[in-house]
Formats: structure tokens, sequence, C-alpha cells
DNA sequence: CCCTGTGATACCCCACAGGTATCGCGCCGT
DNA sequence: ACGGCGCGATACCTGTGGGGTATCACAGGG
């Protein structure tokens, strides 16, 4: 009566993210006439219309929006749940218990090695498996279980939901091209990097499109690097980028870029001791 | 093959806090046959076994520890998703958007009575709907959907998984019997009020079942005060207590107990404008 | 020793998730 | 104006599997 199936959410979820019946079932890999179905029957359970069905496609009501939302939260709990289970299962069958880390893919490098090194170097340390995870995915990753813990940087990542623990503050640096006349400067503005003619910022993909602009499209951070490289484009990047510049980049300080506070955050509820006591050596690093 | 459904789980928790096949199902309404065989194809979609069967009962394994808790939060966050649904379209037919606030009852009155009188006195303020919890269920409340938004105290309540502001902090006190010799002192200490003889510390129901021990057995606030007045129990509570006390019954500063401080607090990946409002206000008393 | 309480098995049934075929209907092109 | 196309809804069929009842197997306890 009033707890939803995960079934009933994941089909949800793929009609209010296609907006589309047709390609939202393919997505699911059945035909389009049960999904249509299947939402129908949601609606008549909640008594509560969630799509607008416009003859040429599909809105979300205000109430589509809510479920939208809440709706992700709940199926990834419950893959959360499935993950974790399976995994409690195999790290008890006789080998160590592994911790699952999510990072963006090189950032916090150094501070990701002595981590590492410190806690290995504990008594009965959990093995620690590293997982890359692409541009701020590192919340979606603890919530549907497949990292136990990450570290996460604000103002890019939100803590909302997590528990976290503060490691470090560093300022954020322009890299640019190392010719380039800026590049002699002893300090920059978010201004001055913002908005150059001959250096247009490069555009993420974001779900895979990328948004419109004068920049290059990109989609990974060796292409970034390149671009730069190249004397293509300039990018903003927190202190510790400079573990993974080029020769032909240079790095110049921004006075009034926000500062870029790296945490350790992991779920809320978690109970495993393996991972306080990465939290632990963590914070005493 | 990866995401369970919330039956599956609902049936699972209800085995795993019951410890009893039969009983669970009763709970569940269903036999327990089908109860049996459900868990069993759990347990092999997982690959995992949950539950170590001894002849007389029961025992969860640490992979079905793991599940109890994941578990749960599944569950609550897809019951919380069919709530939010239905409030979103009720609060979208033309009346005025509802939030549901939970508080301990009978805690932080008076804060609780400036809150809703500064809220009611913003522009556009949404209707605010109290749900009297009982001890420390608001976490539950927030988790399930029942509520938007709680006042909190820790340390008696776990802040973890939510956004939260402070409000206020408060000390301790000692609830006496008016006429009891120690009502007259103008301190006490938490060792001094622990362990009275003639005053043995209140039993709470916890899940229905009290605790053992030599004080009364309680389950409401009103028994707990009554007895008080009678001269039977002692009780510590935070300052703001005062507001419900009887003339039968004296309030002792605790010197040494941890102080009390009161959160306003939310699902952390809240949307709700009127929610924001009424922190903002709240955060302003 | 039988009785009681436990979970597992055996067997049956029908409700419903899912498939295929088709419809109704705006929108497009020409 | 009209036929084709893309969309979601409807109609109808089928098979799986969730749920029921009856029963078993077995460990303790009087």
């Amino acid at each position: 009566m009033d707890t939803l199936e995960t079934r009933e959410l994941r089909y949800f979820l793929a009609v209010a993210e296609e907006l589309n019946f047709g390609r939202a079932a393919e997505r699911l890999g059945m035909a389009q006439p049960p999904l249509s179905r299947a939402i129908q029957q949601l609606e008549r359970r909640l008594g509560v219309p969630l799509l607008a069905r416009d003859r040429r496609g599909v809105a979300l009501t205000e109430a589509g929006e809510v479920l939208r939302h809440e709706g992700r939260v709940a199926v990834d709990a419950a893959t959360a749940a499935a993950r974790r289970t399976r995994r409690a299962a195999a790290g008890n069958d006789g080998s160590r218990t592994r911790l699952v880390l999510a990072v963006k893919a090189g950032d916090s490098h150094d501070l990701l090695r002595r981590l590492l090194g410190a806690y290995a170097a504990e008594p009965d340390a959990a093995e620690v498996e590293i997982l890359p995870s692409g541009t701020c995915e590192q919340g979606k990753m603890l919530r549907d279980g497949r990292a136990d813990v990450a570290l996460m940087h604000t103002p890019f990542n939100s803590l909302a939901g997590f528990d976290s623990e503060e490691l470090v503050t560093e300022g954020q640096i322009a890299v640019l091209p190392a010719r380039h006349p800026l590049a002699a400067r002893s300090h920059l503005t978010l201004a001055e990097v913002r908005d150059l003619p001959d250096l247009p910022l490069a555009r993420w993909a974001r779900d895979g499109v990328h948004p419109p602009g004068p920049g290059p499209a990109i989609t990974d951070q060796t292409q970034l690097a390149q671009l730069i490289a190249l004397g293509r484009t300039v990018a903003v990047y927190p202190d510790s980028a400079r573990a993974w510049l080029w020769t032909e980049h240079a790095a110049v300080p921004l006075t009034d870029a926000p500062p870029v506070v790296t945490h350790i955050a992991w779920p809320a509820h978690s109970r495993s001791l393996a991972l306080a006591a990465l939290v632990r050596t963590a914070t005493r690093l």
C-alpha cells in the first residue's frame, strides 16, 4: 500500500530521465506497452499523476519531480544493500576485509599516497581498493554501494547525507600553457583567466553531452592537459594538481578563487571497523 | 540481478528482527512456507547465506547483519519516496504546502512555540503540522518520509545522514520529588542522582520491552512525571523540561551532565523552499 | 515416549509481469 | 489534402512465480 517496489521505481526513473516511453523501455530491456501499464499502475497506486502526457512526449508533474529524486535515493539504497551484503560475505570468506575508496582521478594525489602508506602500516589494515571515479561522481558511488569511502572536494562535491572529516585546505591555481604571457605572473585573479579570448574554457561532457560555448569539448583530464600544453585552453585546479602538470604547463596561484577543502566522507550509518580505522589514519596525517 | 526488490527486503527484515519465520510471517500477514522460500531465494540471488538456521531458531550471519542495516535504509527510502510524492501532489492541489515537523513530545516546548510563531509571520509560510514522536524516533520519521524536518537533541539523537543547524545549547537538570531531601540543593552531580536507593531510575520501554532493573517500568512521559511526583523515581532532563514540571516536582541543575544541543534537522537531499524558509527562521531566533 | 515448536518440502492455483499486435492521434513532409 | 511517422494507450495472450494448504523432519522437554 505505501511502500513502492524498486522495480516500479526503476521503471519510473527510466521514463523520468528519458521522457520517452519507447527509449525508456529499450533501456530497461523490455517492450514499451508493459512499461506504459506499469507506470499507469504506479500512478493509480499512489493516487497521483506523475507524468503529463502531451501527445508528443512526456513531462514530469511536480509530484513526478519529487519521485524522481526520492526514487533515485531509494533505488541507490537498494542496490547498495545488495552490493554491501555481497561484499560483507566475500570479505568474510577467509580473505581480508576490503575497502573501496572512491577518488577523482588525479586529484589529491599526494594526500592519497600518504594516506595509503600510513594506513597500510596500521596493524590489521584492510585491503584498500582504489575506485577512480568520474567528475564529481564520488557521492553516487557512496550512495549505491560501489564505494565505502571517498575523498571529496568542497565546493565541488556536496557532503550532504554523508559523515565526513576535513583533511586539508588548499588554494587554487590557474594551469596555463608554459609559453603564454600570463604564465610569467606571480599570481592571477579568476577574472583574469576567465574569458581570455585566446584561451576559452574547456567544456566538460555532462551525461555525455557537451554544454555549448566557444571552448574545446573534452571528456577526460588527459585531453584537457594536452589542450593546455598546446596553448588552446586554460584550467583552474586545486593546488595539488601540480602533481600531474606537464613541463609545458605553468601553474599560477589564483588570489580570489575559493579554497578547496578535501574531506574523507562515508555513508552516515556505516559501522565498519576497517573504515573507522582508515578515517582515523586520515585525520592524523 | 543486483538490485533487490523492497518486498524481498521487507521479508528479510521481518525475519531478521523476529529471528523466527513463523512470527515474521504473521507480522507480514502471510503464511510461513512462502516466506521461507522467499528468503532462500534471496540468499540464492545474492549468493550469500544470510541466516544461520539452527534447529531451534535463527541467527544472522555477518552478511545478514549488514543487510539488516542496509535493507532498513533502503526500505525506509522507498516508503519515504511514496509518502513524499503523495504529499507533493496533495500540496499542489490548491492548498498550501504543508511541512511535517517531528518533535519529541514535551521537549524544547518554548523554542518550538517561538519557532512556530516566527515562521507563521513569514510571508507565504507553509502550514506546519506537528508530529509528536516517541523517544528518539525523529530520525526514523525523517528517513521514512513521515516527517520533513525535526527538532533533534544531541547527544540523544544522531544527526548522521541529515543536514542540520544548531539552535540552542542547554544544561541538564535533575527532576526530583519536591519533598525529597536533595530537592533543596542548589546543584547536583550525575553521580549523586544515579543509584539513589530510594529513587531508582525508571525503565523506558524499548520496542515494547522494558529492560530489567529495580526502577518502575514506564512507556510515556506522563507516567514518569507522576512517579516523580509520588516520590518513586528521579529523572534527568534538559533544562527546557522545566516547561512541563508539576508543582510537586523540583528541578536541580546538574553540574557535570553533558550539555544538550537542540538542532533542526532535515533529509540531506531536500529541495523544498518551504523547508529552507523554516530552517532560516529557526536559525534567526 | 509423545507432544510441541521449529524450518523445509511438496503441491496447487491464479494474479500479474511481460510479450505481440494494433489502435488513436498529432505532426510532419510533399 | 493526404499518407507516413512517431508517440503512448489498449487488447489480448502466456508463463512465471508468489502465495496458499498440507505435510514432513527433527530437536527439546515434560
